[in-house]
DNA sequence: GTGCGCATGTAAGAGGTTACATGATTAA
DNA sequence: TTAATCATGTAACCTCTTACATGCGCAC
C-alpha cells in the first residue's frame, strides 16, 4: 500500500500499538527501497499526485522474519492524562471531573472506532490485536465509571 | 526526593504512566533548579556520594498548576510485542506461543509489583492511577488466556 | 572477587514530531 | 468559500536513550 494509506491504517486501527507520522514514514520507506526490502509501483492518477504503492520483497520478508524472532523491546508509554491525575491532588474537584469527562469522551470514540475496525481484520492474529485494544478500552471505561462515581460522592 | 529515588519510584509504580532515565532526569532537575522551580538540600553521607534531595518551591507549584490545567497531550504508545503479533502471520505456532508465554510472565510480574505498590499510595488520586494500571494488567492477562487457548487448539 | 545497590552526572547519537511546501478535487 | 481528503515530501528541531565515567559498601 502507499505511505498515505499506511498512516491512515495505523492511526485508525493501531493506535494502541504504535503511531506514525509522515516525517518518519516517508524517509523509512525510501531507506527500505534503497536496501531492496520493498519495491514500488507508481500509479498515475488524473488530477492527483502520483501514488506510490509499496510491496515487500523476498529480501524484505527475510529480514522481517529475523526481526519477528528477536524478543520484543519493552513497551513504551506516556500517558499525560494519568500523570496529571497522579499529580493533581490540589486540583479543584471540578477540574478533576473535567479531566475525567474528556477522557471518557475520547475513550468512547476510540472504542467505537475499534469495534468497526475489528470487523475488517482478515487474519486471526490481527483480530487478536484488535481484541487486545478493545479489552484495554473497555477496562478503561469501567475504571472511569468507578473513579467518576468516587469523585462525585465526595 | 532525590533523582535516584524518583527514577526508582517511576520505574516501580509509574511504568504505565511514563518512563524515566537519568539522561533526561538529571538535566531536567538542573534546569528546574536554575529556574527556581525546585530547591535542593545536599546531604552528606558516610562512604556514599552526596545525596541531593529536591523539593518543589512556591514558584514551581504555580507552574505545575498551570500545566495541570492545560488539556493533556494524547497518549503515546509503542508496543513492539503487539506489533510482532500483528505482523507474524507466517510465524510458526511454536514461536507465537513463545511470544505469548514471555508476555504472560512479564505481565504476571508487573501485576504482582503493582499490587504491592498500590498499598503504599497515600492520596486517593495516586491510588486511582494504580488501579488504572492494575485494571489494564488484569485485562491483558484475561486476553492472554483467551488467545493462548485459541493458539493451542489449532 | 564479582556483581549489585547506592548516587551522581555527561556526551553523542538515535529517534521522533512539527511545520512547512505543493496542489487538485469535493463536500458543507 | 472554507475545509477536508488525497498524496507526496523535507528540514529544523526537540527529546530521549544509551553508554560511559566515578566510586564506596556489602553480600554471595
Amino acid at each position: 500500500m502507499s505511505g498515505y494509506d499506511m498512516k491512515k491504517r495505523v492511526s485508525a486501527s493501531l493506535s494502541t500499538v504504535t503511531s506514525a507520522s509522515y516525517g518518519t514514514l516517508y524517509p523509512t520507506l525510501h531507506k527500505l527501497l534503497s536496501e531492496g526490502q520493498v519495491k514500488v509501483q507508481e500509479i498515475q492518477q488524473e488530477g492527483r499526485p502520483i501514488k506510490k504503492v509499496y510491496q515487500i520483497t523476498e529480501k524484505g520478508r527475510l529480514s522481517l522474519k529475523d526481526w519477528l524472532l528477536k524478543p520484543p523491546a519493552n513497551d513504551q508509554v506516556r500517558r499525560e492524562f494519568l500523570l496529571k491525575l497522579y499529580l493533581g491532588k490540589d486540583l479543584k474537584q471540578e477540574d478533576v471531573l473535567k479531566l475525567l469527562a474528556n477522557r471518557r469522551d475520547e475513550t468512547r470514540a476510540k472504542l467505537k472506532l475499534l469495534k468497526a475496525e475489528r470487523k475488517r481484520c482478515k487474519d486471526k492474529q490481527q483480530t487478536w490485536v484488535m481484541e487486545y485494544a478493545l479489552a484495554l478500552c473497555k477496562a478503561e471505561m469501567d475504571w472511569l465509571n468507578q473513579v467518576e462515581a468516587q469523585v462525585a460522592v465526595v
